[in-house]
DNA sequence: TCTTGACCTTCCACACACTGGAAGGCCTAT
DNA sequence: ATAGGCCTTCCAGTGTGTGGAAGGTCAAGA
């Protein structure tokens, strides 16, 4: 199986499994063309790295998943503590994120968003703390 | 006021701070001895840079924000529709994270954990379809 | 047989937003 | 005079691809 019908089956791009072999991930033989072969196995890992790269395990992640796959003596305890390090790092993600979300939308409820200059969201980026108004008498 | 100082004040480090003048985002003036002296208005505009980046503004929408900052001719509908923009960004993010988080810990909590090969998170990373164990005699 | 077009190859450069380090100049205090 | 801490520039690397150029290969049709 040539490149394209890899890359069909797998989901990437031509260019990323040629990039997945540059670094190591898959190792596909090759014909007397020179064209990469892939056998059922590489397509295999490729769907599997495919799969991983789209839960948001990084490259080095997926290679020891890969790694762990492979690998018969494995403890699955040592999945799941890599499993579960990333869903770490993906919940922190989620609340810096929301985190963000919450002040810039603030920011934005607060501009009236009309064709005068002034603007609470560039004073809040400016450092300017944002005061509540009060109408009414002020002694 | 040397870079150091600008540094501590804008809590950039230095190395952005020359990053920053590099893609001309600010640009202070120099000094006989050629190193750079930072005004008030240049502080003013590392640290609003600063807080817009760590909002999750990409550099070029930091340059918009400090030339919309900059423009006393602004409308404010400019800069709310920037900021809107970028909060659809980041809830598109967090969307695909918690997408991530729940098929992950899904997986995660799948998995017994323990010292056999055996591993729900690989089959799904392999594609193998999880299935429901059924107990019970089946025709 | 020749041509066309789709496929494949390698290699180089770019994207983003820094970060690290080397080599060397400047400034202040002892 | 020397030490140290600051500053300068320049080069290279991070992670994960993506784009494009230049050129080889293959299968089908005229």
């Amino acid at each position: 199986m040539n490149i394209g019908d890899a890359s069909t089956q797998s989901g990437l791009p031509a260019k990323t499994i040629r990039y997945y072999e540059d670094i190591g991930l898959v190792s596909p033989g090759r014909g007397q063309n020179g064209y990469r072969r892939f056998s059922d196995s590489d397509l295999h890992k490729l769907a599997f790295v495919q799969r991983a790269r789209s839960l948001g395990f990084s490259i080095e992640e997926c290679r020891a998943l890969l790694s762990l796959y492979d690998d018969r003596e494995r403890v699955s305890a040592d999945v799941k503590a890599l499993a579960r390090s990333h869903l770490a790092q993906i919940e922190e993600k989620i609340s810096g994120l929301q985190a963000m979300q919450k002040t810039l939308s603030e920011l934005v409820d607060k501009c009236h968003g009309d064709e005068r200059p002034d603007c609470p969201i560039l004073d809040g980026l400016a450092g300017v703390k944002v005061t509540i108004k009060v109408t009414g008498d002020v002694e």
